[in-house]
DNA sequence: TCATTCGTTGACTCGTCAGTCAACGATAGC
DNA sequence: GCTATCGTTGACTGACGAGTCAACGAATGA
């Protein structure tokens, strides 16, 4: 009847609730533990329904992963547009994943479990995809560089893996519950990160305090 | 005949024969990509041998973690006995690291692909284990504070996560070749974790150069 | 020399699960 | 109302691989 209900939205809307189902199956049991048949139950279809919208068990979680990443390349790209200080650049980086985490942990769950930290079976395929995340921020680490805002004797590729891979240790503390996880914490955790990893980059670093 | 030719002796010098293969095969394949027949005939013995020696597929991974982690945590506890500044015990940590990686790379590849960075499958068991690392990390960066060395603003935990974390980002980033790994390379890898941390821990920041 | 022990062998079993497929039924167009 | 389309169903298959087990044989000790 009306456009909404039409029979390539209704398919469309099915495809997103299976997609939605394997996150939070995903998150729950991780990717291998899981059956497809797991997945098909939490959406409330039959089994063979999640093969007319999906080729393989892998391309669901492939479809998971590059449409949150490619959200992340966006921002950080447009990001680095700003006409800002670097390290102005990686607060918002830093408060742009704490805050996906904090609105779908479920999704950034898999995404770090599953994929980024997951090199070796999966995220191989997306290693170059991945990759391009830590190219952009240390581009911007090199930008800051160049303007002298940042010291140079940390190279951008180095300064942007400590960068990465502290916010991805924090996600991942969450993720199982090694730090807690409080609004109050996942506030300050974007702050910390970013003092943590500036005044260490900074010209002449100084406590914040 | 000689003692080294014992029955016992050789029982054991085959259980490190599968052990070490185990390793090559898990460092190649993947914990889960590889047969359990795959080990067998790395180490060139009958697949039933394996099970003689390993009641699963889970107790090989599961021993050549352990064997490693605990010789981390004790070198970390030792480095904390010692009578130095912060700085120098984390330099220490951060060698001990980066050179068990340079003399066994495939060791330390399984140990952080297969183990620590797959918290959701296997080292979820491990978990504990896993933490008493960040903890004694964390006892050192909280001495370190207590005596005026490092700035108190940033919790010891999350100090902690920050400088793990690093470690094994830059780890991965060998393992996985997005960073150069020559002998220069993974030396001053050495003094640039370091001085990324401390110079934003540090109660004044100084850049080294 | 014979018997016991135990390291060693590899073919086999058995459960699991990704992916297939033939048939069903609701909607849309005629 | 009739037919074609296509979303939907779930039983089935085929491959794969972890773990078992019965039998073998080389040291050891009597």
């Amino acid at each position: 009847m009306a456009a909404s209900t039409s029979r390539s939205q209704a398919a469309a809307d099915k495809r997103r609730l299976i997609l939605d189902a394997a996150v939070r199956v995903f998150a729950r049991q991780g990717f291998h533990a899981c059956r497809v048949s797991d997945i098909a139950d939490e959406a409330g279809v039959a089994y063979g329904l999640v093969y007319h919208y999906f080729s393989s068990k892998d391309e669901i979680l492939d479809t998971v992963f590059l449409e949150r990443w490619s959200m992340l390349l966006h921002v950080i790209a447009e990001v680095d547009e700003r006409p800002v200080a670097a390290r102005e650049k990686l607060r918002d980086i830093a408060s742009f994943i704490v805050d996906s985490y904090v609105h779908d942990p479920d999704v950034m769950k898999v995404i770090i479990v599953e994929v980024t930290r997951a090199a070796n079976s999966f995220g191989r395929t997306h290693l170059a995809k991945i990759r391009e995340a830590y190219d952009l921020i240390a581009r911007i680490v090199a930008k800051g560089q160049a303007s002298g805002e940042l010291r140079t004797d940390v190279s951008p590729d180095f300064a942007a893996l400590a960068f990465y891979g502290t916010i991805e240790q924090v996600l991942t503390g969450w993720i199982f519950e090694l730090l807690p996880q409080t609004p109050r914490d996942t506030e300050s955790a974007k702050v910390q990160i970013v003092d943590t990893i500036c005044d260490g980059l900074d010209v002449i670093g100084l406590p914040s305090a």
